[in-house]
DNA sequence: AACCTCATGTAACACGTTACATGATTAT
DNA sequence: ATAATCATGTAACGTGTTACATGAGGTT
């Protein structure tokens, strides 16, 4: 029972798109998905070839050096109709900010601070991202795709926007009692 | 160069806050940090054997048959210390969820829908879960363990909030604009 | 010439899960 | 006694990253 792989997914999902070199690949994926997806070379080539060998993608102008692209063919569109339909698991997570502030009295002096101050930082700079991904997605022609892709950057943004909230009433709370205790400080 | 191994973290973090068996830190791990952290016999075994061999851990009555229990020796406190203030990197997230609605045109009718329902109950269940965790730390002494801990299930509330506005919103999205390829509705 | 970016690929390794095997306690 | 839960451990496997090697093409 093959577990994951979703890599597949993601690759022909690009390609569905547009045909593109695998490096082309691994730049829409992060471009676009960034924060919610990703892939290394060290998956990407290897499940092109993979992928070519089983007939869902093919290479435009083969053997060419130059304006070589991978394709997705219509049995690679099927098999990610077929890929995307299958039921999935959520990744287990792994939240090493969250580890580390929950057994943060073991942390070194301000580093928790320190922790949410960055948290805060990132939240912004995503969330100024995302503005601009959203601009131009409402420059797609209005349809169904158009709207999914809205949602995609939607969850981004209420993700940003959480943590922004989050992380500022945290430092709050520990900044009143910045005491280990109990109130040595007034 | 070794990578993450934040598996030792987790589970030094766990048994300084008690004595406890291979199996024990698994429960443990789950219920406090649930959705963010999560650990597999297959790796919790495993590294205790490690960590005792180094003299991180002991056992608790070793040889006995019933009783005996993992416990942090000053070593492993130390090691604890050291590892959680190392920089860290977060996770690469790959959100299934969120690959499968970005490519939604190719999903089965209604099914974009359906993930996002599921979401919505998944969320709701969530929040209630976390009003009771809540409500057991507000027991905790107070302290600063008491407000890190707040501060990690504040966590689970916010993003469960999120994810819970966003799925109504998108599915309210979808709903308006039941058709493909745009406005043969109105 | 030197350098950067685009582009492809492989090999070694780390990590973590799953499935299996095994047995001790405790409850019914 | 039977079953459920507690408890420990291993082996096989899949997946994914990192680092390395290589080269084309264009730019300064």
């Amino acid at each position: 029972m093959a577990r994951t792989a979703q890599t597949d997914v993601a690759i022909l999902g690009a390609l569905s798109i547009a045909p593109m070199t695998g490096y082309e690949v691994r730049a829409a994926i992060g471009d676009v998905l960034g924060d919610f997806w990703h892939e290394s070379f060290g998956q990407i080539y290897p499940t092109l070839a993979r992928l070519e060998a089983s007939g869902a993608v093919r290479r435009t102008a083969p053997g060419r050096t130059s304006g070589s692209r991978f394709e997705i063919t219509p049995v690679g569109l099927q098999q990610l109709r077929d890929r995307l339909a299958e039921p999935f698991s959520p990744s287990p997570a792994r939240n090493p900010l969250l580890l580390r502030l929950f057994f943060g009295d073991n942390l070194p002096p301000g580093r928790a601070e320190e922790l949410l101050g960055d948290e805060i930082a990132r939240a912004e700079r995503a969330l100024a991202r995302y503005g601009q991904i959203r601009a131009d997605i409402e420059q797609e022609p209005s349809g169904r795709d158009r709207t999914l892709h809205l949602i995609t950057v939607g969850f981004g943004e209420q993700h940003a926007r959480a943590h922004l909230q989050w992380a500022r009433e945290s430092l709050a709370a520990l900044t009143v009692r910045p005491t280990t205790g109990g109130g040595a400080h007034a």
